[in-house]
RNA sequence: GCCGGAGUAGCUCAGCUGGCAGAGCGCGUGUCUUGUAAACACGAGGUCACGGGUUCGAUCCCCGUCUCCGGCUCCA
């Protein structure tokens, strides 16, 4: 028979030939460096017959797709080595992961398994490796499986036998050996063992079995696997430099935020962060401007009732905060308040003062509006996962008509927001009716319609999120992808045709009649803090000049140099330029690596010939030494590279 | 909320099998008057997260609570 290498050249083989058998047919070096078979796209073991006419490519360690195999490779020695140290033990799924893998376990009655006892398992996996033993598939009936995990005291894998059967008819499924584990498995996996080169455990954690609330909590171990010793090191160092750009190790290190045990998830902000705001904030304000809103501030505390009318006690009650004065805390009959989880009600009862015609529409009421959300202990993350947070909020209330354009003008201002702070790449996601929702289905379907119908205008590609959005609407998120690949979700636009109907809110149209406005809740950054920590972590502290909490820091060199290091300072601040004195009687040196430390961009030594030069010694952090500037041409810079 | 881990000076951390609490940095004071990534000396700083228990005696062992870290679930 004959296949089709990846080049388009035939390949003679016996039939019945394998994969291994097409890779030695090619070379003794791809035999040994083979790891399995790609056939029409579709990875398979090398052991698999391969058929008369099929395209094949043989998967070697550098193939895409390859760590992908290896690792599951790994979480099968992982499996087979907890095994043997926790006889007894009911294994569930493993499978490989972005960065690496896991495998899920249930441990007998008793057992306790601690980040102590990785290197142990660790150790007795690298004794499965170093003896490089085959996976063996064999394919069996359903009934036999069934019988054979049922004897074993695997009810995870019974289950999913079941379900295989349940889902997709299944008659056979197939089971890989490596030594003495047995897991079913799909495959495919590499030949032997021995294919890992570098392996290590990371971190232990609990996982629902299949994800899901109510099952039982298993104990997942992660761990990564890759083809070289080196390329582990290089991943270990990723992890350290992703570590060092923290947010939550760099706010506190740079001053710019805190977190105390009295409000646990709301953040402290220190001088220094609070600027980082105040300059993020600006950006906003300018998009504001440029693109037609008007500015609200509305209370954060509002009558128990309103969030009835607005749907928020039914459907978002678990997270919201309830508050009454102390006087009236016992009493059943007094007014009851919340606290703001949001701020659409807020602009409702805003919209909802005077008539308003239809000429005034769209109106665009933005709001920074704080909210306190109750999170769940143990899902609280930095600023990142927050219990209190500013919304660069806004509701626009508009005709049917006008609600695409709007749509489209808002995806227009967060691409000019997001590339000013160095996000160039953008995704989109639909999210449409959740299971908790208000409304009907036809105005779901119409509000759906109505945001494709504005991203396709746009030439927007998006991806769909069944189910995701929000109760009183479908909503497009935006995303942006950070320094370090990683993706952050920041906007939102999400259309509302249930709250101006619960708010009864109204404008006169052309014909003299009243009409029922459409409402859309969005926000450019989402959360202002959430931004702030990602920007940090983007940056890594080291921020762009113009973004930069302390642009400059003047060094006097002697003592005596105070006073025109201070004079310096004034005539910077009056140029705009945000900058501090270290008078510290220490050494230039100690200066300059304290400012370098605290990541400030600039740094200023005043000594006895800038002052003759009537100027300062000015070192960039980026580009060193820049000779002697005066307070002008050192604000030029600065304002230049904003 | 759930699983595992942690909490010692402002920060980073050490503290053996239970016996009066330690370092570096930072901070304060003094000396030096500093020239591009750390001058020197002295000093102050602790309810060992909090509450209970075991013990002659607890930072250490046990129980509970709070907070944080890695995940799971959740993220409207």
């Amino acid at each position: 028979m004959t296949v089709t290498l990846p080049d388009g050249s035939p390949l003679e083989l016996e039939s019945g030939a394998t994969g291994a058998d097409a890779a030695a047919a090619i070379g003794p070096g791809l035999a040994k460096a083979a790891l399995a078979i790609r056939v029409g796209g579709e990875t398979r073991d090398l052991g698999a017959p391969l058929g008369d006419g099929e395209e094949i490519e043989i998967v070697t360690a550098k193939s895409d797709g390859a760590l992908d195999l290896i690792r599951h490779d790994a979480a099968h020695v992982m499996a087979t080595a907890v095994c043997e140290l926790y006889p007894g033990t009911r294994v569930s799924i493993g499978p490989p992961i972005d960065g690496g893998f896991y495998y899920d376990f249930e441990f007998p009655e008793g057992v306790t398994v601690s980040d102590a006892d990785l290197e142990a398992i660790e150790k007795r996996m690298a004794e499965h490796i170093a003896a490089d033993e085959e996976f063996e598939r064999t394919d069996i009936p359903v009934a036999e499986a069934l019988e054979r995990f049922r004897e074993e005291g695997q009810p995870y894998k019974v289950e999913l036998i079941e379900d295989l059967v349940a889902n997709e008819r299944v008659e056979t499924v197939s089971l890989y050996r490596n030594g003495p584990f047995t897991d079913l498995c799909r495959g495919p996996h590499a030949p032997s063992t021995g294919r890992i080169k570098a392996v290590k455990l990371n971190s232990l954690a609990g996982a629902y079995w299949r994800g899901d609330e109510t099952r039982q909590m298993l104990t997942r171990i992660y761990g990564t696997a890759f083809f070289s010793k080196q390329d582990l090191a290089e991943h270990i160092e990723r992890i350290e430099q992703a570590k060092a750009r923290d947010h939550r190790r760099l706010g506190p290190q740079l001053d710019l935020f805190m977190f105390r045990d009295e409000s646990p998830g709301m953040p402290f902000w220190l001088p220094q962060g609070t600027v980082l705001l105040d300059l993020i904030e600006a950006e906003v304000r300018k998009q504001l401007d440029k693109h037609g809103y008007v500015r609200v501030d509305t209370p954060q505390i509002l009558d128990e009732e309103l969030w009835h009318r607005s749907g928020h006690y039914d459907n978002y009650r678990e997270n919201m905060f309830f508050t009454q004065p102390a006087e009236r805390a016992r009493d059943e009959h007094a007014r009851r308040f919340a606290v703001r989880p949001m701020n659409c009600p807020g602009a409702c009862l805003v919209f909802d003062n005077g008539r308003h015609s239809y000429r005034e529409l769209p109106l665009r009421l933005a709001e920074f509006g704080r909210v306190s959300r109750y999170e769940r202990e143990g899902v609280l993350h930095g600023l990142l996962r927050v219990r209190a947070f500013t919304q660069d909020d806004a509701h626009v209330y508009c005709t049917r008509e006008q609600a695409p354009d709007e749509v489209i003008a808002i995806v227009e201002a967060i691409d000019e927001l997001y590339s000013r702070f160095g996000f160039d790449q953008v995704d989109v996601e639909l999210s449409t009716r959740p299971e908790k929702s208000i409304g009907s289905d036809e105005e779901w379907e119409e509000a759906e319609a109505m945001l494709r119908s504005a991203l396709e205008r746009l030439g927007r590609e998006y991806r769909v999120n069944p189910g995701d959005g929000a109760f009183y609407g479908p909503k497009i998120d935006f995303h942006v992808t950070d320094a370090l690949g990683r993706s952050w979700q920041l906007g939102t636009c999400q259309l509302d045709f249930f709250m101006p109907e619960r708010f009864d809110l109204t404008y006169q149209g052309a014909d003299n009649q009243d009409h029922r406005p459409l409402m859309i809740h969005r926000a450019l950054l989402g959360s202002m803090e959430r931004f702030a920590g990602i920007l940090i972590e983007h940056y890594g502290g080291r921020f762009p000049d113009w973004l930069a909490p302390t642009q400059a820091a003047i060094l006097p060199v002697a003592d005596r140099h105070a006073e025109a290091a201070e004079a310096m300072l004034a005539e910077l601040a009056a140029l705009g330029v945000r900058a501090r004195v270290d008078a510290r009687s220490e050494s230039v040196g100690k200066k300059i690596r304290d400012a370098e430390l605290s990541k400030v961009p600039y740094m200023l030594v005043v000594g006895d010939r800038e002052l003759d030069a009537g100027g300062a010694a000015v070192r960039s952090h980026e580009d060193g030494d820049l000779g002697v500037l005066d307070a002008g041409a050192i604000a030029a810079r600065l304002s230049s590279a904003g």
